[in-house]
DNA sequence: TCGAATAGTTGAGACTGTCAATCATTGATA
DNA sequence: TATCAATGATTGACAGTCTCAACTATTCGA
């Protein structure tokens, strides 16, 4: 019998509150599923933009998943220690190293997706199936128009 | 001029990525905002989350945001130690303490308020007003029944 | 009354977000 | 072509967050 607060709580009609909120939920969920394959969920999905290219840089990993450039050194090198990745030089630019998964790495992967797939199916169990494809295409327009923040560069500026 | 890598990118399918993906997107907005009155996210959330009450337990407060106990203790230090919240003791209750606004408190909910709902403007930019209510809504159901995941789950509906 | 459960607190260890600085390499240009 | 700015990767640092375990004070039930 939680005791529930009584006033009218303004957090849950803010959506910044309610997606920090969600993904919390979500990640934890991801977590507790990947946990049977030893992976976090923040190197499941290096692992998974490895696999799916065959190979990306760096830097398009950082731009990507929208992580420090400092960060994705970090889960490389723990999924390289595993035998999951390797570093690829890239041969058409020196500076860069293509992250490319090992055979090992696709395995770890199959795997470990369908354990993230389950993970996402208790987060939104609240939601039938065609919530859950408008949720995903109202996300992904957040993320993909978001995250590419070219140089319009209002004069609000300040920003990042 | 930003090389997209090639491959079909499986993470944007996933649901609890984009949930990882945006929620991020709208914490840097929203930190970015809440910057000007010396506030961050998590101190904002206890923040609003006091005034609206007007004074929860900060046991009510875990649960509500989803947060571990101690972590509550070290918001609460903080936003007390700036004269923004006070710890009142539950008459019917002695072990707990409620975190209550003080005036400064409410005050500066007020402005950071306006500030959050700038950035929330910001980090949605990409959908329209319409949207954003089926956002806001389909979120509300998966924080708040998933929220709630007691052995008995019992209390069910009351949720409007 | 006694023991289990609860509210709050403290402390620790791992993970995350953000910056600044460094090195090698690339690309543009005088 | 020599040079310099920009870029990719790396390291190190520091604050913030998540998750536990342990502890005290208080409440509640048998």
């Amino acid at each position: 019998m939680s005791k529930r607060p009584a006033g009218r709580l303004e957090l849950l009609d803010d959506v910044g509150y309610l997606l920090a909120r969600s993904s919390g939920i979500a990640v934890r969920h991801t977590n507790d599923a990947l946990a049977e394959v030893g992976l976090r969920v923040r190197q499941y999905s290096v692992l998974s933009a490895a696999c799916d290219t065959g190979g990306i840089s760096q830097r398009a990993l950082s731009d990507f998943l929208g992580l420090d450039p400092s960060q994705i050194v970090a889960l490389a090198d723990e999924l390289q220690r595993r035998g999951l990745v390797e570093r690829v030089p890239d041969p058409r630019d020196r500076r860069t190293r293509l992250i490319t998964p090992t055979d090992a790495g696709r395995q770890v992967y199959a795997q470990s997706k369908a354990a993230a797939e389950a993970a996402s199916e208790r987060s939104l169990a609240p939601l039938t199936d065609d919530e859950r494809g408008i949720l995903r295409e109202l996300l992904r327009r957040v993320v993909t128009v978001t995250s590419r923040e070219p140089a319009v560069a209002s004069e609000a500026s300040s920003a990042r």
